[in-house]
DNA sequence: CGCTTTTCGCCGCGCTTAGGACAAAAGGAT
DNA sequence: ATCCTTTTGTCCTAAGCGCGGCGAAAAGCG
């Protein structure tokens, strides 16, 4: 809060500008009365900064489109933010696939890729692949590389706010690197990261099942368990940026060793992996998650009862966090979230029976709206989120590699 | 007069206005142009804002104090927040206590009162008891009641954000009462109400040891075990109010019965009564928590193994915070938070143990430094963190004319 | 006594916004 | 066909605001 010059007028002009800017994505087509109207501005002002913006190309003129019938008087000049002023990417890293997504400033999905990929596959060649996906995509589509404003990267397992992933055992080929640079590098593009349950958070409070709810916990069930919270629509990542690590919440001190080295964790007991294994040793013959859902979804009942037990085990972390932040909503997602009753109505009767009573009924836990596009679009929605339309000072696709957070 | 909505323009001056009481609260006395080297703003623009202060009574010069030895030059002109331009009061109702303070604009107390209570004393006499102490107080200090922005409020147990107060099973005679209103009525002043983790959290985070750390999380440790957040200097209270009720986390699924209904709680292991209980069976003798930490400072093994264990216990569920919220610091107060290093040092072993290693790296534990003041100073604090000194006089709720769509 | 240093008040400049005047472009009424 | 009403967009002016610069004031130091 120091020294630097915030040029206290430029602020004033630059926060109006993206109140225009944020009418136009409301709005869609809008004349400069209606964006006038809509702020609470003069039609002045939003006429000059609608001027500015025009120069700079981010806005083009709509030969009007059906709606001529609007009364008498002069008939307006319809504008609109050109959807070629700037495009936003996002990268999924799965464990077992990659996919990529385009999306333009108004928030619409121009054209995804996905590959499958195999098992642990090499952070590199990963990379690699990401890149080649990426110029396909954009070469499908016909869009100018130069107008993307930036890039989403979706990680699975913790990213540390300094760069290189922590002790990620899902993808171990990606300890120590610094994914966010490597990507920059390679596609000369500003490059943010976040984690697979954040993107997810973000995503389905975006779009999805969290819309409008004010905070919003999104659990991603998937072989790891994860949270990502978002507060007041922006992303709550704590102060090294690993908030949410709910799938190493100990369940039982004495319990089985986890991965992370601890005892006794949630997903020592609930992830797909565990129950898959699970039920693998009761049946006698080798199962996947995925054949964990279909036979439960077939009425086999051991695999509803290792279900629902998942569900309850849930919910005993998921009643703690309740009480320690209390949100408004819980979104579940995630490979495992497909399970839907079956695992979920345990999972809430959990949660009424352990949250402290005023916390359990806050919260309403509901499913998922987007599957497994969430991670992806919340890659993409991570960079829509600071889209840098509004500031019209530039710089908006240069090769500044921008890691942080 | 003339030009009665500037509107935006105002916005900004209003932005400014707000840095520069901030600057004033924080630097105490201050010359203008130390105030515009601190808030980057020019020393025109400063003065013009000194001056409406001014104008205002909001401000008063100070006829230096004692540092003129700072080099040679024109000396400056001390300023300072007129102290008599509004206080804020505080009120704790604890378990056994009842305390009230005042404090002045610029964060200093003023003066404090305080009684013993007996044991769960009714809600309604402590109200009457608390405003008694508040004229008293007022009286002795000879303070304009006309002055008193605010009131904060502090109450142990879970403060719905609707009102009346939750099942707190500490105070019982508080359930169903909306002790705001009743405050407000009795005071005839407007009334915050904060549960005493939040508020405590709110004193440490400014004044103590909390003091320069973007997230802190203040564990009280008394009869009940609760935590209060701070995220940027804001308090979250999460959707319904009742965020940090960490003393409800299970612990073991198993286990005791907790007043709240669930089984196996973190108070069942570690709040002060379970400990002083628990010692008391074995011991074959009645001790109360203060007799626990007296004879474990005089060496018993007893009474040191149960703080160890105590501490090992709330670990476990401080660990499930650090990897849900991943804190930067947590600031452990409360009557056994005097423990010190006989509990902290089993509490941070097993947080180092339990957490995931990049979110126990990030967070400091640390003892609190306002003792038995932080919740009487939480709720002073929680008054002035919403001084609307930084509005001007005029139109201090007109403002917000907003025409959404 | 003069020089340096630091502070403070005042003035003009540039930027921004709001509001009014005015032209443009329709539809409806006569 | 012509005029009036209505809505829109632009241009111009007035006012608010912050910033930089100038000069005066008030010390300390040589």
């Amino acid at each position: 809060m120091r020294g630097e010059q915030p040029g206290a007028l430029g602020s004033l002009r630059e926060s109006n500008r993206e109140k225009v800017v944020k009418a136009l994505q409301t709005l869609g087509v809008a004349s400069r009365a209606d964006i006038a109207r809509w702020t609470g501005l003069s039609r002045s002002t939003v006429s000059s900064i609608v001027g500015d913006l025009h120069d700079e190309g981010l806005v083009g003129d709509r030969q009007d489109g059906g709606r001529e019938a609007s009364g008498s008087g002069r008939p307006p000049a319809l504008i609109a933010l050109d959807p070629a002023a700037g495009f936003a990417l996002g990268i999924d890293f799965g464990k077992r696939h990659l996919a990529v997504a385009l999306a333009d400033l108004s928030h619409e999905v121009l054209g995804e890729q996905r590959v499958e990929m195999t098992d642990d596959y090499e952070a590199g060649e990963g990379m690699l692949r990401a890149a080649e996906l990426v110029d396909r995509l954009l070469d499908d589509l016909d869009a100018d590389r130069g107008r993307v404003i930036g890039v989403g990267m979706g990680i699975p397992g913790p990213v540390h706010r300094t760069g290189p992933v922590g002790s990620s055992a899902i993808l171990p080929g990606w300890s120590g690197t610094s994914p966010a640079e490597r990507m920059a590098d390679l596609l000369e593009l500003p490059v943010r990261v976040g984690n697979d349950a954040n993107l997810g958070a973000l995503a389905e409070s975006t779009w999805g099942a969290g819309r409008g709810s004010a905070s919003v916990v999104y659990l991603k069930l998937a072989t790891g368990i994860g949270a990502g919270i978002v507060i007041a629509g922006r992303l709550f990542e704590g102060a090294g940026g690993t908030a949410g690590e709910i799938g190493h919440t100990t369940i039982n001190e004495t319990g089985d060793i986890c991965r992370c080295g601890n005892r006794g964790c949630l997903e020592t007991y609930a992830g797909a992996a565990a129950i898959a294994s699970l039920l693998s040793r009761s049946f006698g013959e080798q199962l996947d998650p995925e054949d964990v859902l279909s036979r439960a979804a077939q009425g086999d009942p051991g695999c509803r009862r290792a279900l629902a037990d998942a569900g309850r085990h849930i919910g005993v972390a998921v009643a703690n966090l309740c009480n320690l932040v209390n949100p408004e909503r819980i979104v579940v997602g995630g490979s495992m979230g497909r399970a839907g009753a079956l695992l979920l109505d345990p999972l809430r009767e959990s949660v009424t029976l352990r949250a402290i009573p005023s916390a359990g009924e806050d919260v309403r836990i509901v499913p998922g709206e987007l599957g497994e596009r969430a991670e992806l679009l919340g890659a993409v929605a991570l960079v829509l989120q600071e889209a840098s339309l509004a500031q019209g000072g530039r710089t908006p696709a240069l090769q500044t590699t921008e890691t942080k957070p």
